[in-house]
DNA sequence: CTTAGTACGGGATCACGTCA
DNA sequence: TGACGTGATCCCGTACTAAG
């Protein structure tokens, strides 16, 4: 009796002392070093002790190229991915592309990822032993058809094993320098103090990881890199929608036309007032979506929707304008 | 070695704006 | 106004980890 209202009095305290902690600690990156929150400003606002749960988002960067720093995140990335392929992914050279992959380490310098808790913890061995296997288990990878794979957004939305989360990683990891040198220009603009850090970063001359000195801002002594807002997104699933960008594009035409004879005799199509016939591209998704594996059926089948999905992508996929906390 | 907990990917589902 | 298109959110299985 006593134990079970013990118990029950426990957790309410453990509850209400959580609550206490999260109003005193969800203090936001513009809160701590007093920009007005109803100041608009480039970078995305992050929760200091916490995650936020966005990601840098591969295809915003390659739609964005006409930001010169963009184009510069752009290229770095190209250039890690060119080279994780071609050195280690299509030789099979297992060993040296996991040491390759190991230097991407878990940035909790950035504050977003789906923790919540930002701890940063373990990663390395099995997070660049996932990351080769994905790419040497991926048919464009594996062969010769390297200019689908050596794309970020490619990357993220064919390869199954690689989602949001580590490919918000990889390009924190590989484009170090140029965030951090965002960051420190923000900081110049809002007159926030920095201090010397360091950090690695791919170097996309040389083609190798390179070690620098940054100047960042900091809470509590660990560093902080500052993103562009335009650059991340909330938590968005590629994979669906390139199949329903598929259904709408491409099936839905073949089964107006005949070329795809209906087979089950569902309800792909219905019929308007004046007799023309229109495709019910939600259920035609039903019925003809598949798995992330097998998205590389429809890349190969509708040679052209790859790009025309990206061209998709940009107009209708933008970066995050409002954040809301976990 | 066993088991409870955690983090992630990916499919499923929800919610809302729009258009017939 | 009801159904559709689409971005956002939820949830579950799996693989891994830490604790005992």
């Amino acid at each position: 009796m006593y134990t079970v209202s013990i118990r029950i009095l426990g957790i309410y305290l453990l509850l209400w002392s959580k609550t206490i902690y999260l109003m005193i600690e969800k203090k936001t990156f513009k809160e701590q070093f007093g920009i007005p929150m109803e100041q608009s400003v480039e970078f995305i606002d992050i929760p200091l002790i916490s995650d936020l749960k966005a990601f840098i988002d591969p295809f915003l960067i390659a739609n964005n190229r006409n930001d010169k720093r963009v184009d510069e995140i752009y290229n770095q990335l190209k250039a890690f991915f060119v080279k994780l392929n071609h050195d280690f992914i299509v030789p099979d050279q297992r060993h040296e592309g996991l040491e390759f992959l190991d230097h991407l380490h878990e940035p909790n310098q950035y504050h977003l990822g789906y923790s919540g808790k930002n701890t940063g913890a373990g990663i390395s061995a099995t997070r660049a032993e996932t990351i080769f296997d994905a790419l040497r288990n991926n048919r464009f990878a594996r062969a010769d058809e390297l200019t689908i794979t050596n794309e970020a957004h490619n990357v993220l939305l064919l390869v199954t094993g690689i989602g949001q989360d580590i490919m918000s990683d990889t390009i924190a990891n590989v484009c170090k320098n140029v965030f951090a040198e965002f960051t420190k220009e923000q900081c110049l603009i809002h007159g926030i103090p920095t201090s010397a850090f360091n950090n690695q970063y791919f170097d996309f001359k040389s083609g190798s990881w390179e070690k620098a000195t940054f100047e960042l801002p900091s809470y509590k002594g660990k560093s902080i890199i500052l993103l562009p807002a335009k650059l991340i997104s909330s938590p968005r699933s590629y994979a669906n929608h390139y199949n329903y960008f598929i259904a709408s594009n491409y099936i839905s035409k073949d089964i107006l036309s005949g070329k795809i004879l209906n087979p089950l005799n569902k309800t792909l199509v219905r019929l308007l007032n004046d007799g023309t016939q229109v495709a019910i591209v939600k259920n035609i998704y039903k019925e003809y979506h598949k798995p992330k594996a097998d998205l590389t059926d429809f890349v190969k089948t509708y040679s052209n929707s790859l790009n025309e999905f990206f061209d998709h992508a940009k107009d209708h996929y933008r970066g995050i304008e409002f954040i809301h906390l976990n």
